[in-house]
DNA sequence: CAGACACATTTGTTTACGCGTATATATTGT
DNA sequence: ACAATATATACGCGTAAACAAATGTGTCTG
């Protein structure tokens, strides 16, 4: 998990969505395809891109498969993860995504993957440039 | 310049090591060609694509063409760059490219563009994750 | 003006990426 | 075993990116 690799995760904009989410919380893959709005293969497909990278790991619960970020990130990943969760509150499209991800969260359905209402700690903040 | 196209920029690994180097201050192509040890039409086909893309900003200064990290960086793109300061230090390519470009700032030749012995204030630290 | 130097751009080729569509696999319930 | 749900993967296509090699452009010096 070089730094090369962790900006390729990141140069995507549905990869770079996703990544905002699960600082989140774990999420199942189709929590994250319903707040995105994408196609399911698209979808699945960056998942699949960010595993073989080692920016996020599965665990398969039932049906579902929940997507998380590592609980401990290699040396480097971590402060980028704060870095986006700073950098993604400027841009409309990672707060709206987070407004979805809060609705999902209050009305789980009958038949839910309860991934939906683990949160995560919040990262730190990252600093700006001096 | 919003965050899908800041790493953009950083997803290529000659042109991380090009905004790497421009951390410490502004450099005109040749030394930066001479640190990197890659071919010129390179370095200048990525330093065209990071000065499109709003990352670098350009000034001629006689024969030579310096490039510089914008001095007042839009919001987002100062944290990502405290960020990668930090990241760098652990690979060995950036450590090493620190030092080779920290030689050629103690030996100027006769003609010299000047700009290796300009230096940047460093940049704050960036968070690690919680 | 001519030649040298620093840098940029064009051209052609190859490779990687992202997408939609279709299909495959895994798990659960009946 | 079968159907339904959740997710993953293969295929084919268009596009963007990266590269090497060659050529072009701007600037200084004599």
């Amino acid at each position: 998990m070089n730094l090369v690799r962790i900006h390729e995760c990141l140069c995507d904009r549905t990869r770079l969505r996703v990544v905002h989410l699960l600082l989140h919380g774990p999420l199942c893959v189709c929590h994250i395809q319903e707040v995105l709005g994408e196609p399911q293969a698209k979808v699945s497909r960056h998942l699949a891109y960010l595993r073989r990278s080692g920016m996020v790991q599965t665990e398969r619960r039932g049906k579902w498969m929940i997507y998380r970020l590592p609980a401990d990130p290699p040396p480097g990943l971590g402060a980028q993860l704060a870095c986006l969760q700073d950098a993604a509150a400027e841009e409309a499209v990672f707060r709206q995504d987070g407004q979805r991800l809060s609705k999902l969260r209050t009305k789980p359905g009958p038949d839910d993957p309860s991934c939906a209402r683990q949160a995560c700690p919040p990262r730190r903040r990252a600093a700006t440039r001096s």
